[in-house]
DNA sequence: CGTCGGGTTGATAACTTTCAAATTTCGTGG
DNA sequence: CCACGAAATTTGAAAGTTATCAACCCGACG
């Protein structure tokens, strides 16, 4: 694999301008594969002592079940994505996650990161920054289940997504490729399955977005940010420093 | 001052045991002291270059504003808690800090920070797991948000917070002083303020928990965490390891 | 060809919000 | 210490949003 291309290196470097000793470390982080197959834990709650994992291809979820076997999905993992960062570090796990395409990810155990941080301080503030960015979108979905409506939520959770994937470049300007079932997104957006088909089909009939046969479509891309009361800055703020 | 009895070192000490050094060096973040009221915001969205504060005492809460402006809380800061570390390392912030009654709060420089760390990084593993502690808890509300009625999910909140302030020694556990209005639980937990008044109303008539003059009581502890499905090792996993 | 998971739709029920108004609490100045 | 006004709490009624239940459709796959 050619680590200049690698989803991660994409992310980072639209950070921070990474040097052929940057590109080196984060290449080593890349030495053990491994692939999971949906229906496969990739971390299970109450496991101790996970590595991490740098997500290379393919999509996952992190989830927690409650008592009545519903599940609220927490996060939605694409590649270029650090999995378990903070379970590193931590003890057990205190939540679920899965894979819902076939997916291969770079184990990274805690003193590798470590050392790699160590030769490239560089590197760790990329890192760091990345992490720093993924929760902040964590923050967002909190804000979304609490005060917005079904259809905003939707529509905002879905600009979100292709920000994010854009920034790895697995996501055009007008849409993007998506794997998640309706009912993957319910849980998500903690919504019943049958009513997020009934938002779907609302903001398709509206013009402004198209979810459909796994590929999401921004049939009016400013009409829905608009709708969505979505902050472009996290399009802009990125998208400059690429070049 | 004495530092040891402060809310932080009372948190950190209930994870690993703190040493002369680790005492002395904390002390060191807490010279600089500055106070807020409410009404004035500690931390504003999109300014930059904040610096973090230790929450010595008051209560705080940070918050989102949407479009229509209703807000969204995100978490509740309490003594002992960090704000800001995070924003601390990266650009602007993005979202703000308000303080709910009269705080004290010791203003922690990043560079100061990264002093302490290395001289001490028993203390930085310490910090770093307080503040992994607080990111699960900001996971939590969001599953609730997701994925728990307004009901078990008012009373799974009060119990998560009560766990927290068992652990700066400022809740019993029966109950603790609570200074929150009914309108800012209801910015927190996604409800109407009227809504949380009748499910107050609810917990308190079943003879749960009442919340009544900044005052919450758990009525009966063991049916409320049985309602909430509250996870008891929030408090277990802790408490043993103050002795 | 039959089954199975995902998607779609209508009808009804449950939960939560909104609106409006009364009541209580609390800080402040007299 | 009391009076006053502002803010917080409380309650009822009506409206709105979302969940649940029940079918039905459809394409993939053995």
């Amino acid at each position: 694999m050619n680590i200049q291309n690698s989803p991660l290196t994409r992310k980072l470097g639209s950070y921070v301008v990474l040097s052929d000793n940057d590109l080196d470390v984060l290449a080593q982080l890349h030495k053990r594969r491994r692939i999971f197959v949906p229906g496969v834990d990739m971390i299970h709650e109450g496991q101790k002592n996970q590595p991490a994992y740098i997500l290379a291809n393919g999509w996952a979820i992190s989830f927690k079940i409650l008592r009545d076997g519903t599940r609220q999905i927490v996060d939605i993992q694409v590649p270029g994505d650090f999995l378990g960062l903070r379970s590193l570090l931590f003890r057990t796990s205190d939540h679920n996650i899965e894979p819902i395409t076939r997916v291969e990810a770079s184990v990274v155990q805690a003193g590798d990161l470590f050392d790699a941080f160590t030769r490239t301080p560089r590197l760790a503030t990329a890192v760091l920054w990345a992490a720093s960015r993924d929760e902040a979108m964590v923050v967002e979905h909190l804000v979304g289940l609490g005060r917005r409506d079904a259809a905003e939520r939707t529509a905002h959770f879905l600009l979100e997504l292709g920000a994010r994937l854009k920034l790895v470049g697995l996501a055009k300007l007008d849409g993007y490729d998506c794997p998640l079932s309706q009912h993957v997104l319910s849980d998500a957006l903690g919504l019943s399955a049958v009513h997020i088909n009934r938002v779907l089909r609302q903001l398709r009939e509206e013009g402004m977005l198209t979810f459909r046969n796994g590929h999401v479509s921004f049939d009016d891309f400013d009409r829905l940010v608009a709708f969505a009361d979505f902050d472009v800055a996290y399009l802009d703020d990125y998208a400059p420093m690429l070049k």
